[in-house]
DNA sequence: AGTAGGATAATCT
DNA sequence: GATTATCCTACTG
């Protein structure tokens, strides 16, 4: 996969960019992984669990503009989480980074999250965008420039994954449309994340 | 191994 | 005022 053939799949539909981005490398703060773990969200109507579904806000803005760049949002009061824009400008859909697998840096990502296991460097979403130090700054920044802090690469020459390898099941800690099987994953690799439904928490 | 509860604040109703 | 695209710790078996 070429760059602009990246550029070309991000142009898609979530549920195709979403497999399409596995095996590719993410570089931030020092670090790269392997994306090993990927979401689909589709735009206003399409889909009850996008943060886009009710329509632009000031939080989901970026999700409507050009493909490429990154919405990346908080949650939980403390978590950051960061997705990839697709689909054209003016059409809302991102892809979520929920796991990969530190292929360089690892010190500095040991160093972002003392106390947790290599393994467990990045499986998650909140523990990627941790072991990456990625956070608010880095929200609507064109992750194909090769200017940009933040940026999305094709795999590395030989590491592009056996589709074969690919599977697909419902998103983790979503409420609504529990169906879709929008979660995408490589299977084997250890740093994918544990499948868990949604929870409400009770007062 | 598995589950339950708490942390903690922006965002949206 | 309720909810949240989560993670960590502690407890049970």
């Amino acid at each position: 996969m070429s760059p602009d053939d990246l550029a070309r799949l991000l142009e898609g539909p979530p549920e195709a960019v979403a497999p399409g981005l596995l095996g590719c490398r993410l570089v931030a703060g020092g670090v790269t992984v392997r994306l090993t773990e990927v979401e689909a969200y589709d735009g206003t109507g399409q889909d009850a669990a996008s943060h886009a579904h009710r329509g632009r806000t000031a939080r989901n803005a970026v999700m409507f503009g050009p493909p490429g760049h990154a919405y990346v949002y908080f949650t939980y009061g403390m978590h950051w989480c960061m997705n990839v824009v697709c689909r054209p400008e003016g059409v809302a859909s991102a892809v979520l980074l929920r796991a990969g697998s530190i292929v360089d840096g690892i010190e500095l990502a040991r160093a972002r999250r003392p106390g947790s296991s290599d393994r467990d460097l990045a499986r998650g979403p909140a523990r990627l965008t941790q072991a990456l130090g990625i956070a608010r700054e880095t929200n609507g920044v064109n992750l194909l420039a090769p200017d940009s802090p933040v940026r999305l690469l094709p795999p590395a020459p030989g590491t592009a994954p056996d589709p074969a390898t690919i599977l697909s099941g419902p998103r983790v800690g979503v409420v609504a449309e529990r169906d879709r099987p929008w979660r995408f994953w490589l299977a084997g690799e250890p740093s994918v994340s544990a499948y868990r439904p949604h929870v409400p928490r009770r007062p």
